[in-house]
DNA sequence: GGGCTGACTGACG
DNA sequence: ACGTCAGCCAGCC
């Protein structure tokens, strides 16, 4: 486990049920102004406890293939997909991510 | 050490 | 708003 996947682990914890966060955000607030990549491969490898169901693509859709188990999450959370299956970053995008 | 892959993003048409 | 192209980063052959 590297220290850098510990902080996007970090971060995702602090994404509090109802919000959501993008890949490029964190990528962004962690310094990797081009590694959003690399933050949804830590995110494949998070362990429990990680709700990493919050984390979609920057267009508030989900990238993940399995779409239909993690919107369902996200819907029991209370986060509401419009229309075209994506999600309202501005009413549902957190950005009070505290540094650790 | 070299090259490929991927849970992404921004720009362009 | 959607599809395509190119760029960046870290891990795994």
């Amino acid at each position: 486990m590297n220290k850098q996947f510990e902080a996007v682990y970090a971060l995702v914890r602090q994404i509090p049920a109802g919000k959501v966060a993008t890949y490029g955000q964190i990528a962004r607030w962690l310094g990797w102004d081009h590694g959003a990549r690399t933050v949804g491969w830590a995110l494949r490898s998070a362990p429990a406890g990680v709700p990493w169901h919050r984390v979609v693509n920057g267009r508030g859709a989900i990238s993940l293939f399995d779409d239909g188990e993690q919107r369902l999450r996200l819907e029991s959370e209370g986060i509401c997909f419009n229309a075209l299956g994506r999600i309202d970053l501005k009413v549902y995008g957190f950005d009070g991510f505290v540094k650790v």
